[in-house]
Parts: structure tokens; sequence; C-alpha cells
RNA sequence: GCGAGUGUAGCUCAGCUGGUAGAGCAUCACGUUGCCAACGUGAUUGUCGACGGUUCGAAUCCGUUCACUCGCUCCA
């Protein structure tokens, strides 16, 4: 099986998730949450190394993107003013017979199934996606707040107070990594299609004039992360334009991944025009125009924005990753040796270098190297089993680099750097070390 | 939300028509080995998804429920 050919069940990649400790189920022991994943020792590892990845292309090797971390909950105006809690309050019904659902207010008669014309429906329902809870002790309906449903509204909000503080001119981004939470109504496709998941949203403010270069500058930029960062090709990643658009989008693109599902959106490009701005000063009473002092006009910015989904990223990456190879075949009784290895990007690898003493008699010297390797990359350290054993844990969790400190390592101060994909060893001057994994890792 | 399937150790699974739970792998220890899952010896691990019912007795039969997978539906 090759990850190449895109053939790994969902099955593989969530027990060797579970087994080797990426996703867990949330509240396993109480029998789960359905749409809820925690994340393990090595899936947070990676989970943060995908954000810091992102983070360090969109925020800090720029100077026209700003950070910003808002709050989960925010004046429920906010979403008043966006159309969430209009769009996302849709009472629906079914009907027995056929099992179509229908929008109540999509209906010629709300009695009558426009499917198969019986009238064997159920009560309406609100389908609301929004999660609801209540700021203060009481809960009443003038207390209810709702929990973010994506992170780019509270940038919109914010627009005037970041760029102030930081004396940004247009056109420039606000980025912002969170959680965002969502009633779907079917969970589906372990982690991606969740509740409760982390968006790494950037909000790109420009004039309205060229704003289709800024659109089209955003998409080029994203789908050459992906290609150049994460190693994402062109069988396994593809742009799906959209024809029909969303109510406050004048252009749209997605970027989808293969997953072993199908293909699934990883992000999405979005022009959003004025719409947001402009429903936030409608709402609010305040301006939220630009004034461009170069020449006197006030504008409201034009939005374009970058929207991954970091589970999907994590997700797709696994995905992409597994691999099974077969080592040796299947002879004399003995089954066929497999290899499973996550052929992972360094850059975003759980563990970047695992140190390993050839022996426990070189446990101390291995560990001194461990120490001091551990405070630039991500590194264990492991002593139990044959060495053989422990390359293949670290190939399970995508290790690309095993170093091995051997009984000539104390002499020759040198070590042996074991490579994950082609399994090949050289000798590295431990001096060199550091050097030498930077150099392949970024 | 509808339909189908699944749920037994960390993972993969066995457990025939009800008699009170097993294997392989994994993990750990000791010995051995010294660069690719070795080997030997020993050890740890289970509310048999949950609740209720039938029964002298339920992992096994029945009901309900929860979770996961697949197909519809949904994804502003």
């Amino acid at each position: 099986m090759s990850a190449t050919e895109n053939n790994v069940s969902m099955e593989k990649i969530v027990s060797l998730a579970k087994r080797r400790g990426f996703v867990f189920q949330s509240s396993e022991i109480y029998g789960g949450i359905n749409g809820f994943w925690d994340y393990g020792p090595y899936g947070v590892r990676m989970k943060r190394a995908i954000e810091q990845l992102w983070w360090r292309e969109m925020v800090e090797t720029r100077d026209d993107v700003e950070g910003l971390d808002s709050t989960i909950i925010c004046h429920p105006q906010v979403w008043k003013a966006s159309g969430h809690l209009d769009q996302f309050s849709d009472e629906m019904c079914d009907c027995r017979d056929c099992k179509a659902r229908h929008r109540i207010d999509m209906m010629e008669d709300p009695k009558v199934c426009s499917n198969c014309g019986g009238s064997n429906l159920t009560e309406p329902r609100e389908f609301n996606l929004m999660m609801k809870t209540f700021v203060g002790p009481v809960s009443d309906d003038e207390h209810t707040a709702y929990l973010r449903a994506e992170t780019c509204q509270p940038i919109f909000v914010d627009f005037h107070n970041v760029r102030i503080a930081a004396r940004q001119k247009l056109p420039f981004g606000i980025a912002q990594i969170g959680k965002a939470f969502r009633n779907e109504i079917n969970p589906r496709n372990f982690t991606f299609r969740s509740r409760e998941f982390t968006q790494m949203e950037m909000e790109f403010f420009c004039e309205d004039e060229g704003s289709m270069d800024v659109f089209n500058y955003w998409k080029e930029q994203r789908i050459k992360y992906y290609r150049e960062k994460l190693g994402f090709d062109d069988d396994f990643m593809r742009i799906h334009e959209h024809d029909k658009l969303a109510h406050y989008a004048k252009a749209a693109v997605d970027i989808e991944v293969k997953f072993p599902f199908g293909w699934g959106e990883l992000e999405g490009i979005h022009h959003r025009g004025v719409w947001d701005m402009s429903q936030h000063e409608g709402s609010s009473g305040k301006e939220m125009q630009y004034m461009d002092h170069d020449n006197g006009r006030k504008i409201m910015p034009t939005v374009i924005e970058t929207s991954v989904g970091l589970d999907r990223t994590f997700l797709a990456l696994l995905a992409k990753a597994y691999d099974e190879e077969v080592i040796g075949e299947a002879k004399d009784g003995k089954a066929a040796d497999i290899r499973t290895v996550l052929r992972l990007p360094a850059v975003v690898a759980p563990i970047q270098a695992a140190i390993l003493p050839l022996s426990k008699k070189l446990s101390e010297n291995a560990k001194e190297l461990y120490n001091k390797l551990n405070r630039y990359f991500r590194c264990e350290f492991d002593v139990t089993g044959s060495i053989g054993k422990r390359y293949r844990r670290q190939d399970e969790i995508g290790t690309p680099y095993c170093v091995t400190f051997d009984f000539d390592s104390v002499d020759d101060n040198a070590v042996t750097v074991r490579h994950r994909d082609s399994m090949e060893q050289e000798r590295v001057a431990i001096t060199d070390l550091r050097d030498y994994l930077e150099k392949q890792i970024d």
C-alpha cells in the first residue's frame, strides 16, 4: 500500500492515531461525545507545529499582516450582524415516508412533502448551528450568548483597534488562530467535520479597485504554501472554483485534498467584498470605513479571506503520509515484515529527531546529546528495546531522523543519522549535528 | 435527521446452539543482542460500549440508549 495512491483506509488512520497518541475520542470513558476529539501527546506536537508554520508564513515573515487573539464569546450582535443567527436558525421538518428534509420557509405548503406529495411530516424543529450559552448566572434570553462559529468576525470587529495600534495602512491583513464551534447536524469522517475545531484565518483589507488581483495573489500564495511547505502535489490537491456563491462573496475557491473518504475542503479563499464591514457598521452604528490620508478619500475596506481548517490539515497530512512498506517477503512460515511509516514533512513531524543509544550502556552520553538537541528540535529519547525496534517505532510516528549514539561515538565524537524514508544512514560529527538537522528540517 | 453495519485488553480480532473471557501484536522488567519488527524468561492490561429486561445463570437472547463507519441529507 502506498500513500501516493491514496488508498489508505480511514480505519488505519484512526487506529494509528489512537494507538500512538495522536487523536483520542473526547470523553471516551463515558462513551464518547459525538463530534469532539482530543489531541494526544504526539498529536498536540504536530498540531502546534502546523499552527507555528502557518503563523510564521502568514504573520511573522510579513510586514503587512498583524496577529490577533480574540475571545470565543462575543457580543451577540456580532452574530446578528454577520447573518449567522438568522441564517443558522432554519425551521425544518422531515418526511416520514420518503425521508426528505425540508426547510419550512422553502415549502409551498408546510403540510405537504414537495418530494413525494405525502403529508406524513414530522413537527417543525429549529436547526440552529450556533452553540448557545449564557453569560452571567442567569439563564434567560437576555443573557444568551454564542460561541463563535468562525474566527473571522472578531477580526472585522477589531479592525480599527488593530489598524491604529499597529499603524497599518491599507492594504493589510489580520490573522487569527482559534477555536470555532458549530452544531453540525451530522459530524462525520473522524476529525474532518467536528463540532469544535480550530481555524486559521487571515482577513486582508484592501480597496475594491484591484481587489481581484489581491484575491488571485492570495490564492497563489496559499497553493504555493501547500505545495512547498507541506508537499501536497497535484495528485493530492485540487482547486475547486465556486460557481454558486454565498450571499457575502464575490469570488471563492476551495483548496481540496484527497482524503480516504474522497475530496474534501481544506481551505477557502473568499472575496467577501464589503459585506462584513458594512454589516458591522450598520449594526453597531460605528464607522467602519477607512480614511486614506494620502488622497483624503474614505472607503469601506474590501476583504479577501483565507480560511484554513487546522484539524483538516492535520488529517490530510496523516492521510498523505501513511504508508505501509514491505521490507521482507513472507517465507518459511514467517509473516511478511511490513513497516508502517508516516512520511510527514519534517517541519510538522511530532518528533523531528529521536536520540537513541545503541546500547543501554551508552545511555548517559546519549542523554547528554538529547538534552542539547532538545532545545532546538522536537526530540525524543528512547533506550527501550533493540535499535531496529526503536527505528520502527519512530517510523510509525513520522520521525524523519534517528540519531544513534554508538560505541565509536565516544572516541570519534560522531553519530549515525538514520533517514526515515530511505532507511539509509550517514555519519555526522556531533559538533555539526545541529547545523545538519537545521538544514534538513527547514 | 433517515437507512445499513459495527462495538470484547492500548491495537487487530476469536469466543459454536446462554454456564461467569482468550490469541497475536503492543507495553514493561531481566537476560541476551550491538544499526533495522531478533531471541529467551516473566509481568501488566478487560464496568465484553451503557442502561434495563428475560433466565438459576447473559459477552451471547430481547428492548432502549451512546459512539464509530458507510450511503442519503446537511455543510449559511
